[in-house]
DNA sequence: GTCTATAGAATGATAGAC
DNA sequence: GTCTATCATTCTATAGAC
């Protein structure tokens, strides 16, 4: 069929969409419109809009994160280094290309992070949970002096830099209108951001680190 | 008078109800009976609510912005050091109280550069324009070998670092309800954040750095 | 599966009395 | 400056014909 199907073109619009205006000034009717179909179309389909946000990541998560394990083997199959592994960590999500993706989807991972959005945020993290614990893992294993508890804090650090990078308006500028193929923007991100995270996540500990105190107030 | 004028009360109320559920998701209703003032109060003070959310943020960043300014004076009167510019441009986000701020206001900071709201954007990133700018030329110096475009980049993903973590959930967690008087999160969160970053700037350039391409798409 | 029509609720903003 | 009442719009979601 030359034509794609009702539920990929809403997919597709509400993808594009929600990468320009966010989930909340993105309307049903703007999706709609946008995708050629009838507004009741996304409620047959997909029951809700907040359904409709969760398949969107979806259909984009699954094969990153399947291509994210690939690459973690990959790397663990020979000596692996701290930046192999960061690499093996973001690079699929800024080469979404090779896994069917598209290029305006970059923006919305990072906004999945960042919005506040506690519903998407939980369906995000269910999707991620296996690959978190794996990378986890085998960072820890990279950094064998760096003490569990502040291995997370830091790897937080890092996921907040990736999204950011991610979600910001710079990065839309960067890949809007421009064909991975012929100049790969994703590469030359990659390439700055690993030695940036790596070193972060080298740097070594202060010798008085203070405690993070969680005692609720009176 | 022991009672806070209007204004100051719907800034309260407003402050709290963004920072716990975004804009969007934050009506003038919810934020006018909150702060116990009449559902036209908002539009008499601030015009719109537009104009609202942009108060929000002029309150506390100028004081904020002005405590930043005199650190880096402080800084840059001795010996600087990357990590001491690191914690006078961090610190007194994190420290709010000192400027007569709220903890919550901490999550709305990180959300005013991460939330997709145009607007907001451009409000905030005028008003941090000056020091952002000055910051710029003192990371410079200390980064003498850093090309500045490299620089550029490399204080980006700081500030997603640093946004990212005071927007995200983890945040919330971590403050809510914790008085930061006896629990000083605030500085364990800088203590910690100063040598993943100071790391990432230091970190040696790639010998091959591939460039960004900005060319349109045909 | 697709469409029209509309229900039902919430929103931002304002007019005008006090 | 504060209030009530309300306008005009927009939204998600659904019922029911085809």
């Amino acid at each position: 069929m030359a034509e794609k199907d009702t539920k990929e073109r809403i997919l597709d619009a509400a993808e594009e969409l929600f990468a320009e205006f966010g989930f909340a000034h993105t309307s049903m009717r703007k999706i709609t419109s946008t995708a050629g179909v009838n507004l009741a179309a996304v409620n047959y389909h997909f029951g809700s809009k907040e359904e409709l946000i969760k398949a969107v990541f979806t259909r984009r998560l699954m094969p990153i994160n399947a291509e994210r394990l690939r690459r973690l083997a990959e790397v663990e199959a020979g000596e692996p280094t701290l930046e192999a592994l960061l690499e093996a960590f973001i690079a699929p999500h800024l080469e979404m290309k090779e896994a069917g993706g598209n290029d305006r989807f970059v923006c919305l991972i990072g906004r999945s992070y960042t919005d506040h959005a506690p519903l998407l945020n939980e369906h995000v993290r269910a999707l991620n949970k296996d690959v978190v614990a794996r990378f986890k893992a085998a960072f820890s294993a990279q950094l064998p002096h760096l003490p569990r508890r502040e291995l997370s804090i830091r790897l937080h650090f890092l996921v907040g830099t990736v999204a950011y990078t991610m979600a910001g308006p710079e990065m839309i500028h960067l890949l809007r209108g421009v064909r991975i193929s012929e100049g790969d923007n994703a590469k030359a991100l990659v390439e700055r951001l690993v030695p940036f995270l790596a070193a972060g996540l080298r740097a070594p500990l202060p010798e008085q680190l203070p405690e993070f105190v969680v005692s609720r107030a009176s």
